[in-house]
Parts: C-alpha cells; structure tokens; sequence
DNA sequence: GTGAAAGCGCTAACAC
DNA sequence: GTGTTAGCGCTTTCAC
C-alpha cells in the first residue's frame, strides 16, 4: 500500500495514514492545489488535467482525510442523531420498542444515500460531551420537549439542527419534520367512533414532547366538538406493558370505555392484556388501537391496530432540510409525512 | 460567547468556531504548549501552573476541537460500527428483526458510558465511503462472514476492529466476543431430547457467517453422538415469516419431526405458522424453537421457546476489547457472553 | 519548568 | 492555467 506506514505514538497505536493528496500530486506530475481542485470542481484546470489526477487519484485509491479536510473547510459529511426520547429514557434499548431504531436504521440507509455519515450521539448536555459533538455538520434530534437543553445548546453554539417532531413551545421554529399527527390522530379518533366508541380514553406519555401534547390536544377538541367528556391518563413511557397492565385496572375502575387509545405500542398491548384479565371482550366491549405500530401492536392477540409510522420518508425529509441548513439554503419546512393506520382485529367490530 | 465566531465561506454556513486553545493560553497567561500540557497530563509542568490553567479552561468552558486533535494523534473518540447482516439483507429497517435493532441501541449505550460516539457504517467497501469512515478510531463489526471484504479492508488499513461473532476461517484471528453458541446450542438440542425429540430439524440462515456454520456444525456432531440423522434446511434471512412459512411445506413433506430448530424467530415463527396450517399442533407433535428471540418468538401462538442474546453484555465487551486494541493493550480476548434460553409454550410438553 | 516552532492533510487566497 | 503559500487547532519535540 502506497504511502502507508504504521507507528506508535504514546502508547497508541495511530491508524495507518492513507494516501495522501501529496502523494497523488507526486504521481500525477501537479501541484497539490491541482488535486485539491481537480477532485473538488473548483478553480480553473484544463479539462485534460483534471481529468489526468482523477484517474491517477482512482488508480492509488486515494480518499481524502474527513479531518483534515473539516478542519480547513469545517464541513464534515456527517451529522449527529439524538434520541431524545431515549435520553428520556435512560435507556437505549428498552425491550420491544422499535420505532427508534427503525428510525434509526432508516435514518442511517437515507444519509449513506447522500454521502452522509450518520452518528448517533447521546445527550449532549451531559458530561464529558462526544468529543466530535462539536464538529458536526449539524443535528436530527428526535423528539425534543418543552425547553429542551439540546436545542438551547445547538442554537447556542449555532449549529444547523432539524426536529423530527415539532419543538414544542417553539411557533416560530419550522425547521421539522413529522407524520401528520392531527391528521392521524383524527382519522383514528373517527375510526373508533365509526365502529359505535362514544367513549373514549386517551393514554398519552409523561415526556412534554409534541407527540404526546399535541395528540392530547387534539383529542380534547375532538371531545369537545362532539361534546363528549374527555378522558385522559398518563402513563410514562417507561413503564411499558406492565404500566400498561396496571394502567387497566385503573381505567376499568373509572368504568369500561367503549375503546382505548394509547399512544405507544408497549402501553396499547398492556392495557389490552389488562383490560382482557378483567373479562373486558376486546374488541367487542372495548377496541384498542395504538398510535406508533410495533411488535407489541401486531402481535398482540387480538392483533392491535396502529398507526405505522413512516421512518423512511420522514428522515429522507429529515435530511433534505438539515442540508439545504448546513448548505445556507432556505429550506422548504416543515414538512408533514404521511403515516398509514392499520385496522386490525382490536378494532374490527 | 468568547472566541465565537460566524461567517460564510462558498455558501457554506461554517460552524461557529468555539474557544481555541489560544484564547486560553493568552488568558492565562501561558504558552499554547503549557494548556495542552495541562490539560493532557502530559510534560513537565508545576502543579501550580497545571491548576491555574485548568480552572481558566473550565471558566471559558473550552473544550478542545476533536477534529484538530485527531489530525495530529490520529485517535477521535468514535467508532463505527458495521453490521454484516443487514448488509448481507440490503435493509437496515427490516420489519420485525430487532436482534440488531436491539444491538444497535445496546452498543450506543455502552459507547455512551465510556464517552465515546458511535457511527453506524454501511458495508465500507462499497463506494461512495462515508467521510469520516477512516478517520474512526475503531471499528466494531458484526457477524462477519467468510473472506469478509469488510475485514480484509479494515485489516488492509490496519484500522483496529472487534468481531461481534467470530470471522470464519480465521481460527489465529482472536478479538472477538460472542454469545457461547456451542453451549447455547447443545442446551437446546438437551431439551428437545428431554421433551421426547428423536427426529429435530435443523433450519439455518444462508449466510455464512459463524452464527449459522457453528451452530450446523454443533446440530451435525450432536446428531452423530446420539446416532440419528441429521436434517438440516437453509433459508434465506431475508425470507423472513412467509419464507418460514413456505419452508415448513417443504419439512412436512420430508416427515413431520418431532421438533424444529430454527436459527432465527422470523423464520421459526413462519415455520410454527406452516407447520400449523397443515394440522400439525405445536407442541404436542412438533416443538419449536427460536436461536435467537424476538418478538416474533414471543409473541406467536403458542408462544416460542427462544434463546435470549445478551447484547447488552456483548457490546460491553466489544468495546472493552476494542478499546483495548486502541489503546494498543493487549485485550483479554475472545470472550464468551453468556445468553439465556427461555422455554416457553412451543417445546411445554 | 517553560515556550517556540514544526507539521498532521487539506483548502483557498494570491502570485506567477 | 498552474503553483506557492498561509493557515485551520492541536500535539510534541527540542531548545532554552
């Protein structure tokens, strides 16, 4: 291998060095400034010349150093992905929920599509920060909540970043992305109705992000204009099925409803099981649908009907706009994906 | 904000530059040598100066630029992370696998708590490379499979890297971790003999990584122990349920065994299906088994008996390895996590 | 005990 | 059209 060498250097043992542009300037008979543009587009070379250092640059294999490279230009090819909810969590694989790491495997294929690092990056606020936190070329956070210290400390240090869910608090922010919730929530809502629920429960989570406040929102006015009495809980997320479980009781005590809607998978599939435990017939006495599709949803018996959410078109979005972002274009956003509702048979009357 | 920074350059809207290394030095009153000394543990400093600077950098709140750093020690905090299987599928969001889903969330938890970033890399031998790719300090990749491209670059580069799954055909190679599948796969084959099994079927993957050569080979030397003939059948990964489905067609017509093994939950969970279809009851004329759970295992009716991997312990110690061979120590290696089998509904007899 | 200076690999003024 | 050169922020050698 060309230019390559190893050594050790306090005790660590550095990576081998590639090829370097010096190298392929040697070779190809240039100046370095002429490699430099040539593989950049820029400055102004003969088509001929050009041409000659790509072929010479293929030929050695040569890719030039992302550091050294983002330190002069300080534009990096890779962006940062935090999982706010899972912050929220404390954990970054809780059993069975798989929204997030569907996000983040589709996230991680649309950026590789546009020559894209995707790193995903814990709490930034935290102590010691990611030492590359910084030099990213921006930000996707994932469900940011009221005052959110993420986004205060990205605004701070003005680096680029895009919300999937809108930030709540924040009207003036647009840069975000997200499944057309009202939409959904209504099309659900009305879904239930449609099947005879005249009352509805609503199972939101604790966490103060868009998701569970504007679902909560809608459903309220939904109540309101159909001048049913809106019932709502709260349940966080991280109590998961056995929340959900537990969580049943509470809302049999209150009185049967006609249909539940949670909001996670983990909580609909609890709530079920636990509604079913009493003797509640599911979906005859009650239907029960979730708001994010899951594992839990599907293969709940009866099989649970969800909304599945749509990673792939949203993070594609997602990254479209943090680009134009980091590019100082205006970006089109926000922008609203569309989320498909499966009925399924805990609502099939 | 001291030292910040904002301005354009081509279009590019350039990260606000933070504090440098400079500003604290000037305000210390030191040379640029004695903060990075200080602040390093390196050199020969007093102690006085050594704290005098410290306290000046937390005051400004520097933090030193990874990138800069890392050009010059050539070590970044971050490693990537390769996951062979999904490659091998060409989706990194399949529906309803959450084995490397739940790998994924695992390791970035572990990464997190030993401060370092993770970055998940798509088969690095395809082009366009991701940026930053080489310039990782490490790389973490899972299930390689036979005369791994991935490996044979990484090695290529002398670019540190942990197997998740030993590489096959590489008996010298040493840094890997790994559930113990052998023992795992003897504990399964065990309690199919307890529960009655004389007839057990055997479906593995296609991909030869160690995941599916080992556990054949343990099936195939198990069987000739106890003197029975081994059945063994290859399904696709990316067959998923229906190809289980389909599969258990195929099985049935060969005989019906007393008991199948499948190496994956999508795959045991479509031959269950199958098997069912066609008037075989689970467990009573067939047990089933998963190699590895999912929530398809669980979740199906009845419910599979499934081996528990441990990726959060896995990833633990691929890091510990990885970071050992960056540190250039040697690392205490292979290790062999420990899973747990879950008997459940479908081998209860 | 301390600091000046070289240089990691690259980009982009600016000279030629 | 092409090449020389000055840094980006940092670590480290080596003089003082």
């Amino acid at each position: 291998m060309l230019g390559a060498q190893k050594w050790k250097e306090g005790g660590v043992v550095a990576r081998t060095r590639g090829i370097t542009i010096r190298d392929v300037a040697r070779k190809a008979g240039v100046s370095i400034t002429a490699v430099s543009h040539a593989l950049n587009g820029k400055g102004t070379l003969s088509e001929a010349t050009r041409e000659h250092i790509r072929t010479v640059a293929d030929q050695m294999g040569y890719e030039a150093d992302a550091l050294a490279r983002g330190l002069r230009r300080s534009t990096m090819g890779a962006v940062g992905l935090v999982l706010r909810s899972l912050d929220a969590l404390g954990d970054y694989a809780p059993a069975g929920v798989d929204v997030f790491e569907r996000f983040v495997g589709a996230a991680a294929s649309q950026a590789l599509a546009r020559n894209l690092s995707l790193m995903l990056v814990p709490d930034l606020t935290r102590k010691p920060v990611p030492p590359l936190a910084f030099s990213l070329d921006g930000y996707i956070v994932t469900n940011p909540h009221v005052d959110d210290p993420v986004i205060a400390l990205l605004e701070d240090r003005s680096i680029p970043y895009v919300a999937y869910g809108r930030p709540p608090g924040r009207p003036e922010f647009t840069h975000w992305v997200s499944e057309d919730d009202t939409a959904s929530a209504r099309q659900i809502l009305g879904h239930l109705w449609a099947g005879g629920a005249r009352d509805t429960v609503l199972v939101r989570g604790t966490d103060p992000n868009a998701w569970n406040l504007e679902h909560q929102e809608v459903y309220v006015s939904w109540c309101s204009e159909r001048g049913v009495t809106p019932r709502l809980y709260e349940l966080a997320e991280g109590a998961g099925v056995d929340g959900g479980v537990d969580l049943a009781g509470r809302i049999a005590d209150d009185g049967v409803p006609d249909a539940v809607f949670c909001l996670t998978g983990r909580h609909a599939a609890g709530v079920q099981r636990g509604l079913m435990a009493r003797g509640v017939r599911v979906p005859e006495d009650t239907m029960v649908v979730a708001g994010s599709d899951s594992e839990h949803a599907r293969n709940s018996r009866p099989a649970i009907s969800a909304l599945e959410l749509n990673p792939v078109e949203s993070s594609a979005a997602l990254l479209d706009v943090l680009q134009d972002l980091i590019a100082g274009r205006t970006p089109t956003s926000p922008r609203l994906t569309k989320a498909r509702f499966r009925a399924r048979a805990s609502t099939r009357r």
